[in-house]
DNA sequence: GTAATTTTGACAAATTCATTCAAAACAGAA
DNA sequence: TTCTGTTTTGAATGAATTTGTCAAAATTAC
């Protein structure tokens, strides 16, 4: 259940890269990865892209983790996060049926 | 499984009130909530409690419109949608019980 | 200690978002 | 059709949020 921030900060420690490095990859100032790693900031679509790419994981996996972890900022410190999470899924599941 | 848009549109019809009336509840232009209402335009939180004292019905239910709505939109045309909002579900569900 | 790396925060730029307003479109009644 | 009231649209503005840059401070490793 790792954030994405902790997910590539773990990846990026195993193979002992620098923040220099792998910002380099993704063309972004080593203080903007530090804050993502640390999740201070978000990460865009393309960056997560990109991320797996470089440490050659599954970007759907990458992906996951991003999107979750957007969704549980939205809701946060709301009361009824758990229901609208629910009643979320199922909306998507009726949008998507419909969408055929 | 209506949209906050489409729940308050039906009831303020109900009520065969026009967007003047209750938009000047809510202190906003009347453009305004007829984007709500159509989608167009988010509420935010403070209108989404006005709205619930407005039509007298539970606040709650009313946040959970709102607050679900906002999250289809965030995960809109992601493959991996479904997945996140499970993701997003398990991590709320783990940090509520770790802030105990 | 030095050197390399990471973190921090101030600032600027860019982008997104909300709001206002007036005109256009629409609906119903006479 | 015209009159009246309502709703929708879009352009323009302003506000707020996000995003990136940079350099200095803090931390870590040697």
């Amino acid at each position: 259940m790792d954030s994405l921030g902790e997910t590539i900060r773990k990846l990026r420690e195993e193979k002992e890269l620098p923040l220099r490095t792998v910002a380099a990859y993704l063309d972004i100032d080593q203080a903007i990865l530090s804050k993502i790693e640390r999740g201070q900031r978000n990460a865009n679509r393309e960056q997560v892209v990109k991320l797996a790419a470089f440490f050659k994981i599954k970007e759907n996996e990458l992906l996951v983790s991003w999107l979750s972890d957007k969704l549980v900022y939205e809701v946060a410190d709301e009361d009824v996060a758990l229901k609208a999470l629910q009643v979320a899924e199922e909306k998507v599941k009726y949008n998507k049926s419909k969408r055929k």
